[in-house]
DNA sequence: GTCAAGGAAATTGTATACGAAGTTGTGTCG
DNA sequence: CGACACAACTTCGTATACAATTTCCTTGAC
């Protein structure tokens, strides 16, 4: 774990602790609410708990060996992130994310993407380009090697670096946010056949536009690289699940 | 909760909350959670908390009458939504919403206004036509009569009918939040002279493209017309406050 | 037999208490 | 005189207890 966040800097953005949570409950660690708000969170995309079940807050805090009081946080979290409704007095109930939505998700993430791009073709500065090569060619690698494990994790550096360098830290840091979210869905995605090389060859034309500061094309490069994504991912979901509300 | 109506009439600048006399649990209604984390939002976008300042729980408990426990959850809604920052083990710190950091919302909430009408003017069905309309027709109607502040409540109606005629419920409801968030600053918007009839001249060109179903000239419009009120506020913040951080 | 009213059970929201982690001040040693 | 260490205070994070509100079930009346 972290030993800590310095916090140096004055970089106003939350600093995301994206680590891929060994899941350890009740092994000797107590959990802490974040890791409680990430368990209910995977169990929530994953479909282990189904729409409209309610989130019965003593119960979960037994199964996490936890007081009421972090689980409340958590759910609050997950509130404030869209998963699940919270009704006065009622309880907390699982938001259906259906496809529709994860389409309008996607649809979204494509804009904000796109206008990310577009800054960034006009704004880059040259610490910025470096990273934006550098995470670009980390890519190049992971593809050559045939890993889609590591393809996934430069790839989000590469979009990562894409928000860095648009110049705008509000949408740098939106843009993580709706990337955060869908990640979880994104995850499901690795097993798409070829979806790793025709990825990166958009990389190239998204970089190549952005190198020559060409904002139009950098800005309809990405958000066709994104909404291939949504659309891939939603025949992936259709594919699964045939039975849609 | 929302039925509320406090942004018609008052300026900015009274929120009384030292003035607060301590109604405990005795008196009247008793302070609910959302109730905290309105309150502070407002002082903390009215300028009232200082950027930096920290945000004592137990002292924000002793002034509202409460305990700790609401202002705990008060104060991560702000954290989620962006006006504090919270390091932990060592408390809230509002962050300065600088004039920066306004530009740049201004910028993201031009870019989703015009993704917002360029889907509306190409999804737009009948029933938000007419709502569509019918807002317009209110502007009008409230810049006729000179009165600026029933345009500023017609003019939300207006925004919102976009949102919801969009045909993506995901990004009308970031709208709304990013809306939301910028409310409390535009409302200083008022007083810049000529802005309301000049609003209303953008307005019908926004609506004549959605009705002939123009999507690019309505997602120009409206870009250019949330560019305009960032520009505006910018202009006036920085007539008001000479030295800049 | 059905509907309504009232009470009991359950659950959320809030209050208080306690442990943990951090910061600061002071004392001592080099 | 300066630097390091220890202790005490402060404050967050969590646990437990209580109050308020809602829901469901039971009971009584029509």
């Amino acid at each position: 774990m972290e030993r800590n966040a310095k916090l140096a800097g004055e970089t106003v953005g939350p600093v995301e602790t994206d680590a891929e949570t060994p899941r350890r409950r009740s092994a000797g660690g107590r959990v802490k609410s974040g890791q409680i708000r990430e368990m209910l969170e995977q169990e929530i995309v994953t479909g282990e708990r189904l729409a409209g079940e309610r989130l019965d807050e003593q119960a979960v805090a037994l199964r996490f060996g936890v007081s009421r009081t972090p689980v409340r946080e958590a759910i609050n979290q997950l509130a404030s992130a869209g998963l699940v409704e919270l009704i006065p007095n009622r309880g907390a109930f699982v938001r259906e994310t259906g496809l529709a939505e994860l389409v309008e998700m996607f649809e979204v993430m494509a804009e904000m993407e796109g206008m990310a791009g577009r800054l960034a073709a006009r704004r880059i500065a040259a610490p910025a380009r470096a990273r934006l090569q550098a995470a670009h060619l980390a890519c190049e690698n992971a593809a050559a090697r045939e890993a889609p494990d590591d393809y996934y994790y430069e790839n989000e550096r590469f979009h990562q670096a894409i928000y860095d360098a648009c110049g705008n830290g509000f949408l740098a840091a939106e843009a993580r946010r709706l990337h955060q979210r869908l990640k979880a869905f994104r995850r499901l995605q690795l097993r798409v056949p070829h979806r790793m090389h025709q990825s990166l060859v958009e990389h190239r034309r998204i970089v190549a536009a952005i190198e020559v500061g060409d904002g139009a094309t950098a800005e309809a490069e990405l958000k066709s690289h994104i909404m291939v994504q949504g659309e891939r991912f939603a025949d992936l979901v259709a594919s699964l699940t045939p039975k849609v509300s």
